[in-house]
DNA sequence: TCTGCCGGGAA
DNA sequence: TTCCCGGCAGA
């Protein structure tokens, strides 16, 4: 009769989705895509694969002054500057190695088990934890036997210490002009990867079986759904941080001992979890609350199909009602 | 555009 | 409680 304005009538999920939705699905997708296509373009082409040794030096060295002066700044920015962290490294240089987009979370996410900073890392965790008070699947490295293998190209030397990786990329690699040590302290992190051993300990691995709160954690407004959605503390915008510290998460299947590049782990898991999962795995957490809060549109055909519209009253009675089918279940 | 069905109102 | 339907959202 009267023209009803009922925007509470939907579900209070559909309006939280709508809400949602967009800061996930913008942020994430937006920011994951252009991860993405930034790996993509860089795992294509890799400048230092592929340059002559001044271009190659050149480009890393850029890249490398670019991160180091990024990370300087995250503690007062942070998810922009992971954003952008995520994507400088793949720039600056995985090697052929490894896909080219790995470099980037290789030198982000290797805080798992390197000494190399890397705070962005810490706090997407801590908040994660925070808001879906999941315990922080970070225990895995423990039975993890680790080298560092040498990115420069055409050098792959393998340490077994972080230490000693970084000093030989620093002396060998980076520190061949002195103008280069201030920024190289940092820089020499991206031109390692770590390679990791997994035993067979199964029992030791603590990860949990599929953390998928990798991507939640920043999609607290989003992950709100569950809860009433509270302003993220410290960010007005409340950016969802793509770049977890998912490294360590993905959960590799490790029948006997393999040796796996970091990085090309890391690539699946940025792909899988990391970044892309942040949109994924919201998308996914929302959507496990629409299961719930609203049908998923089923496959069987419903009351209106089967009989038709002529045939209502053979309808089911919720199909008459315009209710979800009680006839025809999913 | 069609369809399922949520949310709400009327009887 | 039953019945109906506006309107949203997904396919």
């Amino acid at each position: 009769m009267l023209p009803k304005t009922r925007l509470g009538k939907r579900s209070p999920f559909g309006a939280l989705v709508s809400s949602a939705c967009p800061a996930a699905g913008t942020h994430a997708g937006q920011e994951t895509g252009e991860t993405s296509i930034a790996m993509a373009t860089v795992g294509g082409e890799h400048p230092i694969s592929r340059r002559s040794p001044e271009e190659v030096d050149m480009d890393a060295l850029m890249a490398a002054m670019v991160l180091s002066s990024l990370s300087c700044t995250k503690s007062t920015n942070q998810w922009p500057n992971q954003i952008i962290t995520t994507a400088p490294p793949m720039d600056c240089g995985g090697g052929d190695l490894s896909d080219g987009g790995s470099s980037g979370y290789l030198s982000i996410g290797h805080s798992n088990g390197s000494p190399a900073p890397s705070p962005p890392i810490a706090d997407p965790a801590g908040l994660e934890q925070v808001l879906f008070d999941e315990p922080a699947p970070r225990k895995r490295r423990n039975s993890v036997k680790s080298a560092y293998r040498c990115l420069w190209p055409s050098c792959g030397k393998v340490l077994t210490s972080v230490v000693g990786i970084k000093r030989h990329i620093r002396t060998t690699h980076l520190c061949r002009g002195g103008e280069h040590e201030r920024c190289s302290r940092s820089e020499e992190d991206f031109y390692y990867t770590e390679i990791n051993q997994w035993d067979q300990q199964p029992q030791q691995q603590q990860s949990p079986p599929l953390p998928l709160h990798c991507s939640p954690a920043p999609a607290s407004p989003t992950s709100s759904s569950s809860s009433p959605p509270s302003p993220p503390p410290s960010s007005p915008q409340s950016p969802p941080s793509p770049v977890c510290s998912a490294l360590s998460r993905s959960a590799p299947s490790a029948s006997g001992s393999i040796w796996q590049v970091k990085s090309e782990h890391s690539y699946q898991v940025g792909r899988g979890l990391s970044s892309t999962s942040y949109s994924d795995e919201v998308h996914r957490s929302l959507t496990d609350l629409s299961v719930s809060l609203r049908r998923i549109r089923g496959e069987a055909k419903k009351c209106r199909k089967v009989y038709g519209i002529e045939h209502r009253d053979q309808w089911c009675t919720s199909c008459r009602w315009k209710k979800a089918c009680q006839r025809f279940l999913d």
